[in-house]
DNA sequence: GATGAATGAGTGTTCATTCAT
DNA sequence: AATGAATGAACACTCATTCAT
């Protein structure tokens, strides 16, 4: 049943693997496969030895970079976390301008540097182990969705204050934002590669289809929507 | 630990016997155990005599009904979307009154009788999962969302044809209230345990006011927005 | 290069060891099979797999009964030392006549009821593992070494108190003693399988002539040494 | 292959090269690293890494000198054995006067050369991998034990032929001796370290001391104890 | 049917050994 | 020669599944 391919006729692209020496490079590339894998099957389906073969390296070199499963599973949401979902409100203070428009440009910008990254599973991945990993939860809670809530909320605290938008429970206006958003990355990460073919989900459009409903709403003046959104 | 068998007819007054359980009840019991195991710890964390041990049997008779434990993801899904998500739209074509009552009579029915039971956890299962079930991604998203939707899409339709909404584009505002309804279940099942105290997150205020939100801009008052938003 | 044994004809004695339950028999088993393998290859040396192999047993048995290799170690001494070592010194009261006597069948006694059973390579294996199992060590040394030291003491104590021995240092001789016999079993569950044909070594034999050259210098004969021992 | 710095000649002050060790001492700081762990943890619980640390060098150098942990044992076995065990019975021939003395002098001598260095510690480690090694262990019979016991039953057929001795069975005396001197070093690298304050173990004392209650009875004539032993 | 002891394929992790640097 | 990153066979332990009771 075994079929040997020939060895020197064919193309024989890949050369085999060199055993490489790349110590700086390799905590990364099994963060990277680690990430990828653990949103796409689950902290605990994934075999770690798959991480390792998509890392490029063999199983016991996983284990050199990191002491078990779990510990390399904090490592992915520790300097994924770091690396990516902190730089996000960082130009909020340097913007002018309505704030209808920094409202759009922040959620777009959330979804082109986070949402639409792999670091958008990261999501996915926190709120399906929570249970088994609450302390990384709570870390999510406290260093992610909590600072994006504040950046929120100084956004519609400025409408607001500005007379842009109404009278709005601001609270209630930052939920709503961020449900999109937590929709969003959860479902890029689950339903779509099933998305049937004629209701195809456009994550972008949908986030900007949402924020002007909302807009509509939180408009303080009818006249707010005569300028067009554009998109 | 009593079980009340759901007979329409009689009122079933005799003692439950002893310490045996109808056998015709145990899938249920299983199916109900698995559910709420599958959605806190995920499909592969969660062991079969966990099942077994929360249904009050054993190991043995949890594959006495059950050829194997993805057999019974299936028929945990099956069962439960079959069970309660197919009954939500039920009522629709008795209502009348004006469309926004309607819209939030559903979303209200959908928390009180989906999301905020057992089965609500089935979406965050679903997702989770997804990958790993690519078959039950499709049938939820055939048997469940696609549904939810034609629903919410009709009722929206009503409301713009006699002149209650604003002509938008109806599929986007489907999807700003599903994205809610599965943010609210996702973070139910996930991030409640470890929402900090001084941040409760009730999911029915939320939806409701969510709706509020959206409903200033779907109302279509006089001096509602004029000019087409676009997209 | 396989070679498939024809079925049907041959002897075949062996039916295909049935799956049997004896829930009561197998830690018993199992933790004899492990004695005897922690004896002769080592506690590291020996795969689990091997000692549920000798017991008849599969791995997944092992392991329902012990919760770790170390956790089985620690039952096979506890165990052992409790049925077997304990047992020894039962009878020292009730016994009558010359302590030259007494002293003979206590060690011929020894060796016949721990020293050359299984049990006997207990000490070989603590000693072995010593340093592994610093608690084990202690455990060993307070409940059988030191108990076991008492009793010759006692022994030898009586000989002295009755005018049958020398004025010795007692605890002297009962190290020379308690040498022998370590000694004896040590050298059994080791170098024995590979004794010389011609120097064969009989622990029996040795114990009682290493007896009578102590005795010899034991005994308080007229002619004895009339000088003091020295040291 | 560079220089070996040549080593006979000169006086050769110069200090030590700083950190560069002669890569012709690595062989032997290996082993008897290898030596001091195999004995205190055993062969199969020794990591070969912690072998190189403790020499100082890597791992990759240990596997440069020693083909396999195996070989590295063997190799511990071969030079020690001949370092050390060999000397013992070099001066035998030269000694006059009363074989009571050659014997005691044979014994400290043993303990002091051989007995409480580190190659002590080979007797221990021989016997508990006797199984695992079994040509070591016919080695170790064949090249030290049985020497050893030769030399001492000539000391004894000595003491007999002089008539300082009874006409005792030689072998059995001579079993009595080496079971001493092997409880003595297997004690001493098993128990040694948590043998409790109250009950001190002195090797050198022991051994005397069972010595004297040998010779004891060995002695032809009850005058023979006149002189004293001394310690 | 119900049980839970028994099984063994599967997985996380270790560590002797190799080899590019 | 020396290093230590990389490898993968080996092993402890798990757990879905089976089956004798």
């Amino acid at each position: 049943m075994s079929v040997s391919i020939p060895t020197s006729s064919a193309v024989s692209i890949e050369p085999p693997p060199k055993r490489e020496r790349r110590k700086e490079a390799r905590p990364g590339e099994l963060i990277e496969a680690a990430l990828a894998l653990f949103v796409e099957k689950g902290f605990a389906a994934t075999r770690s030895e798959e991480v390792a073969a998509r890392a490029g390296v063999s199983k016991g070199t996983l284990f050199l970079y990191f002491q078990t499963k779990e510990d390399l599973f904090r490592e992915v949401i520790r300097t994924r976390l770091v690396d990516h979902f902190l730089a996000w409100d960082q130009e909020y203070d340097t913007l002018t301008g309505p704030t209808e428009d920094l409202l759009r440009y922040s959620v777009q910008t959330w979804w082109e540097r986070i949402g639409s990254t792999p670091a958008g599973g990261l999501t996915k991945l926190i709120l399906s182990e929570s249970h088994n990993f609450p302390e990384i939860a709570a870390y999510y809670r406290d260093s992610v969705i909590r600072p994006g809530k504040e950046l929120l909320r100084k956004i519609l605290a400025r409408g607001v204050e500005r007379g842009e938008f109404r009278a709005i429970h601001i609270d209630h206006a930052v939920m709503s934002l961020v449900s999109a958003m937590v929709f969003v990355v959860t479902w890029k990460h689950s339903m779509e590669s099933c998305t049937s073919r004629d209701e195809p989900f456009d994550p972008l459009i949908f986030l900007q289809a949402h924020l002007d409903l909302l807009l509509q709403g939180l408009r303080a003046t009818p006249q707010a929507c005569l300028g067009q959104p554009g998109l």
